[in-house]
DNA sequence: TTAATGACCTCCG
DNA sequence: TCGGAGGCCATTA
């Protein structure tokens, strides 16, 4: 598999400027499939092999919170890494995630 | 090949 | 306005 929509995915995230958040439906839309949201997050699961590492505490659900925290080796890692960056997170949301929204689209 | 899974999103009550 | 349930697509076993 040297190519597939996890590739997509892949590039899409290691484009996210530092300080900056997107959503998985963002990602997906911007690839040109809005419905498959489902397989940006089946892809960051995936994400743990792909090299160079993918920043996916920078990808959050459209809701801002961090749901794939769980994933990350500790579920706290991914807030630190967030705050590392300047993003602010109060109760597992990135707080203004509006404001820190960046599209991938505008990119692409 | 068929069936099941998933770090989601949108709609309806 | 808030909460719950369903549906979509690609990948893996």
């Amino acid at each position: 598999m040297e190519q597939s929509f996890y590739e997509q995915v892949y590039e899409v995230v290691r484009l996210i400027p530092k300080g900056r958040v997107t959503s998985y439906g963002a990602i997906a839309k911007a690839l040109g499939a809005g419905k498959s949201s489902r397989l940006v997050g089946y892809a960051m699961n995936n994400a743990h092999d792909a090299l160079p590492p993918i920043p996916a505490h920078r990808v959050v659900n459209h809701k801002g919170l961090l749901t794939g925290k769980f994933h990350f080796p500790t579920p706290e890692l991914m807030q630190e890494l967030l705050e590392n960056e300047g993003v602010i997170v109060d109760q597992d949301k990135v707080k203004d995630f509006k404001t820190l929204f960046w599209d991938p689209a505008e990119e692409l």
